[in-house]
Parts: structure tokens; C-alpha cells; sequence
DNA sequence: CAAGAATGCGAGCGGGCGCTCGTGTTTGTC
DNA sequence: GACAAACACGAGCGCCCGCTCGCATTCTTG
């Protein structure tokens, strides 16, 4: 069943066979949309303008995505996996046996480092303008953070209604978002001192939800 | 020597004469524009829309706002000012020498309510994309309140150096607006809910910086 | 090689935007 | 009432946007 060729992800009817120049020039199509939409917000970034910085034409931007909207989409998924793949070992189960000091930094490091590498998806998760569909999608890839939030505070405090567990995810990952604005919008030390500030707000919010201590597990 | 007539490239010169109805639609546009920009972002909202929502024609419009930008920015301006009339007093000294729980409810909830009842204002504040003058009149009024927010730091911690107390007023107002957002994204008990969440926060990252208690001389 | 698919181009389309302008109506002042 | 200023209208201008299309070029395959 399995073709031994390339693997063949028979989705829908999309005999579309893409060469390695065309995954290249999507690469270089995201970059750019990255940049532009960092710069600008989704709704001001042009198409046109991401064609440009790509050093492409509109035309050959439409050979490989639709329309605007697509653009955003795959590039949040892009980089919601890719954040997932590098850094997701962090929401595993065993940081949650951690001192809560330790496990906001084993948390927030590996988040900070990778949001200050690539800010479009801070940008993507803020941007409120936009077409409704880009929404839902938005929506999508904001809960997928949010259930790994709240799947980490499930373990570390079993006693937690459902209720109060959504709402100290949601509250966690707004206060995150926050943080991450004021750390992306400096540099250096004034950056170094806002993660600093960040990680005491989060240990004054969680400290008396989760406790400030360990799980009792002993190495 | 006055100027008798002929308005000259006089800075100053203000020759434009309201009249009541003309103020009642200066308010009836503002209204719309906080409307519309609430629900499409400022940079997705047309003045067309705007009209249209204040029921005036798009000319009538542009009869008392030279452009687009001049409506956000009146309208943030009104706003803050308001916003200041009606709550300023939260800011005053005597508030700093309250227990920490109480000074941050005597300053949240008013600001909660007002932003519930005006959450254009929080849309103006969180408005990433824009043409640049109008960030730069938006980051003033930004400061206006970041201002606010350091100067009962500094009162409540005088021995706290200027950078630490900007970092920690800068800090203190993201979370706050994080905060406002999950609230204003919810309805009855889930916004209380949030409300209470957010004080949480707000004590949590504060109270090791400005202490619980309300006496100021603390050594 | 030939042939077809994938890639690449860029002028230009339809449309909505911010905004204007000629004209008509209301209001304040004498 | 006479007159000017302020107010109101709405068709429409110029611009730029997202996006298309016809055609040229490059790659893959046999």
C-alpha cells in the first residue's frame, strides 16, 4: 500500500508535484512574509510587498498560495511545528515534578529564545484585524499552545476544577503573551531584565495555584 | 495688529467656528469610529463605515477630521481624558499607603469598568498597525499612563532605582492589559472570573516589590 | 531529443479604499 | 430678509490592493 517512492500523503485530489525549486521558493515566500507581516501587521502587509522582499513576482506568489489569508495560515503552522518539534519536550510530563522556579525557567527559556528568533508568531498570535477564516485558524493554533498549558497545570495540581484550570491556562498564557511583547520590543539588558520580570510575574501567579515546591518524586 | 482677515499659514489661528450641531456629530462620529474600530481594528476599518455607522454621509466626515488617522487619535485623546476625569483620583498618593490588595483594587476595578464600557479604548491601546504618526501620538498616550502607573510605584518603593521601577510600571501595565483583554473577551461570571485572576497576578508580581502592607517607611 | 508539467514573469483587472468637490441646506447675525 | 459661515450630501477621483492571465522559461521524464 505504502508507495516506495516519495512519500505520497494521498489528502485530497491535489495531483500537484512540487519540485525542489518550488519548496525553495515557498521557504523564501514565508521569510519574507514573515518579515513583512512583523513589520507591518497582517492587514497592512501586501502580497505585492511580500513578492517583492522574496525577490519573486506576484505571479509566481499566487503559484503557491492561494490567496493572502493562506499565507498567514501556513505560516503560523509552520511555526507553531516548529516551535513543537524544537521546544515541546519542555511541556513534558517529568517538568512538572520540577521546583516551580525551575519549571517556568525550563518552560519559558526554550519559548523565549525561539519567539525572539522568529517574532512573526507573536505577531500572528496578537493580530486581532483579519478576515474571519484566518480566524478560526488563528484560534486553532492559539488553543494548541493553550491545551499544553493547561494539560501541564492538570499534572502538576490534579485537584483543580476544569474551570479554574482554563482560566489559569488562559490568564498564564496572556500574562506569557505580554511579557514577550515588551522582551521582543528591546535588547540586551533591558531585554534580560524583562524576562527576569516576566518569570517573577509568573511565579507570583502560579506559586499559589501550584505550589512552589517539587513533586515528592526523588531522584 | 491683529490679523483683520486672510488666514495666513498662522499656526495658531484656530478660525473654524463650531456650532452645537457640529459637535453633537463630532461625538455621533466618534461613537461610530469607536464601534467600528472595535470590531475591525484600525487599520480594517474604513471612514466610509464610519460615516455610514454615524449616519452622515462620507463628506461630513471629512468636515471635521482632515484624515483617518486624526479620528483614532481624537478619539484615544478623548478617551484618556475622560478616562482620567472620571478615575484619575485612583492614581492619587493617599492610595499608596493602602494594603497592596486593596490599592490594586481601588485602582483595577474603576479601570476595568471604564475599559467594559469603552473597550475601544483597549483596541487603541493594543493597535500594532498604523501609519507612523499615528503611533507616535499613541505611544504618548501610552505613556500618560505608564507615567501614572511609576509614580505610585515610586511613591509605595521609593528606595526602587528608576530602571527597576520602569521596568517593573511597564511590566505591571502589559499584564494589566493582557488581563483586560481575557476580560473583555468574556461575559458574567467567566469576566469575573478573569477579574479575579488578573489581581491575582497583579499581587502576585507585585507584592514582592512593593510589600503587602500599606505603612510606606518599611525597612 | 521531445513533450508536458512546474515554475516564473509582470502588466493589468476589478474593486474598495481614503478622500475631494460642487452644490444645496441650515444656522447665526445684522 | 439678506448674507456669510457652518453643515450636509454623495458621486466619483486617484490610488493601491489582492489577484489573474497569457506567455516564456526551466525542470523531469522517457
Amino acid at each position: 500500500m505504502s508507495e516506495s517512492k516519495a512519500g505520497q500523503p494521498d489528502e485530497t485530489a491535489k495531483p500537484r508535484r512540487r519540485q525542489a525549486r518550488g519548496e525553495r521558493r515557498i521557504q523564501q515566500l514565508l521569510d519574507a512574509a514573515a518579515s513583512v507581516f512583523c513589520r507591518a501587521g497582517y492587514t497592512s502587509a501586501s502580497t505585492n510587498a511580500i513578492a517583492r522582499e522574496a525577490g519573486v513576482s506576484p505571479g509566481t506568489l499566487y503559484q503557491f498560495f492561494p490567496n493572502k489569508e493562506a499565507i498567514a495560515v501556513e505560516l503560523g503552522e509552520r511555526l507553531n511545528r516548529r516551535m513543537l518539534e524544537t521546544h515541546g519536550v519542555v511541556f513534558t510530563l517529568e517538568n512538572a515534578a520540577l521546583p516551580l522556579r525551575e519549571l517556568i525557567d525550563a518552560v519559558l527559556d526554550p519559548m523565549i529564545e525561539f519567539n525572539c528568533a522568529n517574532p512573526a508568531f507573536l505577531t500572528l498570535l496578537q493580530s486581532s484585524d483579519a478576515p474571519g477564516h484566518f480566524l478560526e485558524e488563528h484560534a486553532a493554533l492559539h488553543d494548541s499552545i493553550q491545551d499544553r498549558i493547561g494539560e501541564l497545570i492538570g499534572v502538576r495540581n490534579p485537584g483543580l476544577s476544569p474551570e479554574r484550570r482554563t482560566h489559569t491556562a488562559n490568564m498564564a498564557f496572556a500574562l506569557f503573551k505580554a511579557g514577550l511583547g515588551l522582551i521582543l520590543g528591546h535588547e540586551g539588558a533591558e531585554r534580560e531584565a524583562y524576562v527576569a520580570e516576566l518569570k517573577t510575574a509568573l511565579y507570583g501567579y502560579l506559586a499559589p495555584v501550584l505550589g512552589t515546591e517539587g513533586a515528592p518524586a526523588r531522584p
